[in-house]
RNA sequence: GCGGGCGUAGCGUAGCGGUUAACGCGUCUGGUUGUGGCCCAGAAGAUCGUGGGUUCAAAUCCCACCGUUCGCCCCA
């Protein structure tokens, strides 16, 4: 290894090449943010400490042992943003957004921080495409994200992916399932999974999430929540999963599906690519969470959101064989040679550059064959040759890349003028 | 945090106890006083991830660490 540092662990570099994703991520995610009329925020890459471990639940693992925690020289306890939502929450009370025009929708992509076990698809640092609906508890709020998610996706030429929707009901009645859940499950405890002997102490609802077979058969017969709902959760959900019907968006119920905040309620969903087998599959995801706003210290505000991983995205793209053309870097490549050339070639660059004429300029000190050698790797159409002979008669060869390679002999203060002709007629 | 696989030039690989570590792509230079893409020739580029150990001898065997990858936990 040429180089003594590295990356550190679970962070990475994207490189130039990777880049035609990330543009394409991001013009999808601005085309249909502006279609649904959300409006972009962004927020701090650190917060308070105490935001997270309030909003996200100080028993989740995202708090518990991934956060990036430090304190700083001032002494406040500070994070490394771990999860979106508690930060937008945050800008939505401390800015009074409540007292601005009904429901209020908020986009943003921004980086999140955790300290977990690097793995394809999960990162330490990883970049998250955020969208939030406050103030509304409307089913076709929530059927409206997961339309925008799906939309995005579409775009990007992603197929074979799948919604998986659950309900998770509200606080009271989920309660009283997960005690049903728990008096199903404690005669078995024994003959369970060491680690869903740990889920049903510390998070029951987790039991139906378990991969391990021991777990399966119990898994199978388990009441489910789904089934369960009360009155007013199974109207909710029964409306979004019309609502997605009538918009086409293939959505299944999954019985089994938890998602791993505490502040969830009522509508959780994922989108996942049906054919993969890997754990970190998941593409994206969101809910409901109608009382998060309260816990932090707010008035009581319905919500809705989502967070969809672009790194996972982008691995997907390539996964599913989405591909860009290489871009070339120039429309005119000038190769020059000889004292003074440098000059005269720095110059006709900056007027091709002002008249928005992608310009690059050979390496005089290099020969005519490696310069041609850049233009031709630049992708260029045009190459301004500038050498001794052309200087002393005051002109330039402007020769066409492509075709036969023909040139013609322009005076040099007409090159930049008549390349731009050319490369704009092409 | 737990368990498994992998780690050889920029990239992809070969070599798997024994003289100067090989090949393809890429890079650079040349083949045309000063002209690219194809072709040809040559060059540069590797402390064989790092550090220990075993051995007369280690890229090859063993251990630890680092990185990566797969599964678990969890998540985007």
């Amino acid at each position: 290894m040429a180089s003594r540092f590295q990356a550190p662990r679970g962070t990475q570099d994207i490189l130039p090449e990777l880049q035609p994703y990330w543009s394409a991520v991001h013009a999808a995610i601005a085309d249909v943010t502006r279609l649904y009329g959300f409006q972009r925020i962004d927020t701090p890459v650190f917060e308070s400490a105490a935001l997270f471990e309030k909003g996200s639940g100080d028993t989740t693992d995202i708090v518990e042992k991934e956060m990036y925690r430090f304190e700083d020289r001032g002494g406040d306890q500070l994070a490394l943003t771990p999860e979106g939502t508690p930060a937008i929450c945050r800008a939505y009370l401390e800015h009074g957004m409540a007292s601005w025009p009904q429901p209020v929708r908020l986009f943003t992509t921004h980086q999140m921080f955790r300290y977990d076990r690097p793995q394809k698809g999960r990162y330490r640092q990883h970049t998250q495409f955020d969208c939030e609906v406050f103030g509304s508890t409307d089913p076709l709020v929530d059927a409206e994200v997961i339309s925008l998610l799906w939309m995005l996706y579409q775009r990007l030429g992603l197929t074979g992916l799948q919604v998986r929707i659950a309900s998770l009901d509200d606080p009271e009645p989920r309660k009283a399932y997960l005690e049903r859940l728990r008096a199903y499950y404690e005669p078995f405890r024994d003959r369970l999974s060491e680690d869903s002997q740990r889920r049903l102490d510390r998070n029951a609802l987790r039991l139906l999430d378990s991969k391990d077979e021991r777990d399966f058969p119990y898994k199978e017969a388990a009441p489910k929540l789904v089934n369960e709902l009360s009155p007013a959760g199974a109207a909710h959900h029964e409306a979004v999963l019309d609502a997605l019907s009538a918009a086409g968006i293939p959505a299944v119920v999954d019985p089994y599906l938890v998602r791993g905040l505490d502040y969830y309620n009522r509508t959780v969903f994922e989108v996942v690519p049906v054919d993969d087998e890997r754990a970190q599959g998941t593409i994206g995801g969101g809910g409901r969470y109608d009382f998060l706003l309260e816990t932090l210290g707010g008035t009581p505000t319905p919500a809705i959101g989502f967070g969809t991983g672009i790194e996972r995205i982008v691995l997907e793209m390539q996964r599913r064989g989405v591909s860009f053309e290489r871009e070339s870097v120039a429309d005119v490549f000038i190769v020059h040679r000889g004292e003074g050339s440098g000059r005269v070639a720095f110059r006709i660059a900056s007027e091709l550059r002002r008249e928005n004429v992608p310009a690059q300029v050979g390496d005089g000190t290099r020969s005519f064959k490696a310069q041609f050698r850049s233009a031709d790797a630049s992708g260029a159409r045009f190459a301004v040759i500038l050498g001794e002979s052309e200087l002393e008669r005051g002109i330039g060869l402007v020769k066409d890349l492509r075709g036969g390679g023909e040139q013609q002999e322009i005076p040099l203060e007409l090159v930049a003028e008549t390349v731009r002709g050319q490369s704009l007629a092409r």
